[in-house]
DNA sequence: CCTAACTCGAACATCAGTGTTCGAGATACA
DNA sequence: TGTATCTCGAACACTGATGTTCGAGTTAGG
């Protein structure tokens, strides 16, 4: 399939232009068009389809490349230590990836076969569960509600985020700190004092 | 436009009939054809379009519905006393909003012009607003974090635990609970300890 | 029972997007 | 410099949706 040699320079060019336009265009806008895509990246309609048989193949071409960059970042996160700072650095750089890469998740979900995109989303997802689970554990995450409801809570608030940012409600730079204060108390047990997360930590 | 009176009987039951069959499917299907909707209304394609010129007014009046239908719901809160349980009050109602009428909302903003669906979600999120400024002022409610912020919190949860539900990961009974609980800890200030919910104050 | 109101299927126009075909022209590169 | 590779616009086929038109048939209701 992505067999590059025998390809001419000019050709491989065009495609990584392509790949650059598609993910930058789906980026703005999940539903970016064929056309538009093509137009960004410089080329002609016809040479995209040459390189790209579907605009599924497209697309899959450009998850599997944001897949590796948001691995990228969340492999670099240290998660060892005291549970509350590890869910802090991991949330930061999880809002990071959220924040890039959203809209072309959604692309991704609307043209790739579900199994596709959930199996690259594990991965990410097994990591904060363990995160929460050792928090668990040493007491410092509350016990009383589900962990896959903890998980998905953090998740939709770096969605939130995100949305606010393209919004412009928030700076980009206040969404890691308002991220983690937000989780840090909505993860403290009842009847237990809320700690004060440390901006340092968020800031990375 | 919506004049009734000339209209025969069975005109009106079509209509009714349509309306009720355009609220069922999109709330499955946000982008549910007019096909699908007139074949569930046992209609056919032309008579719809006779009751309703375009799709953005069937979905127009669709919301028109739905929205008194929150309305209802949400009126009939006491958002008065504690702060906390009034807040508690308020999203469980909420939440049963958000999780009926969800999919319809985001038909709505597919379709119809931005403004329409902001000026009647804006009555509500006025509301909760009401709320969480006076448990901020009487100091239930943490005050380093900007209130839309909040707000944005509140209805994220609520999307959280409507998704949740319809993939079957949660009952609905523990949704209201599940939110609140979370929502509680989420707006305490850092130092202060997380007030327990009461369970009874929730199931409504 | 008569008529205006209504229904409804079939067929058509339109539109936007995807994907293909053709053929002429440009370009890498040996 | 020669040739296989690549580009690219124009034109086309296809799909699925919206919205319209026609004309024949049905029904509510005075």
């Amino acid at each position: 399939m992505g067999t590059t040699r025998d390809q001419r320079a000019d050709a491989r060019r065009n495609v990584a232009a392509i790949l650059d336009a598609a993910q930058d265009c789906l980026s703005t806008d999940p539903q970016a068009t064929i056309a538009q895509i093509a137009q960004a990246a410089g080329v002609g309609r016809v040479t995209l389809y040459g390189h790209f048989k579907t605009r599924a193949e497209l697309i899959d071409a450009v998850f599997k490349r944001v897949s590796a960059q948001s691995s990228e970042i969340l492999d670099a996160v240290d998660t060892s230590g005291d549970p509350t700072a590890a869910l802090v650095r991991l949330v930061a750089a999880t809002w990071e990836v959220v924040h890039r890469f959203n809209a072309i998740r959604q692309a991704a979900e609307d043209e790739l076969p579900e199994e596709r995109v959930r199996t690259h989303h594990d991965v990410h997802f097994r990591r904060l569960d363990a995160v929460i689970a050792r928090g668990q554990r040493a007491g410092a995450f509350r016990r009383d509600l589900p962990r896959h409801w903890l998980i998905t809570v953090c998740y939709r608030l770096m969605h939130s985020a995100a949305d606010d940012y393209s919004a412009g409600r928030i700076k980009r730079q206040d969404a890691g700190p308002l991220i983690a204060a937000t989780l840090v108390a909505a993860f403290t047990a009842p009847g237990d004092r809320v700690p004060k997360v440390d901006p340092a930590a968020v800031l990375s």
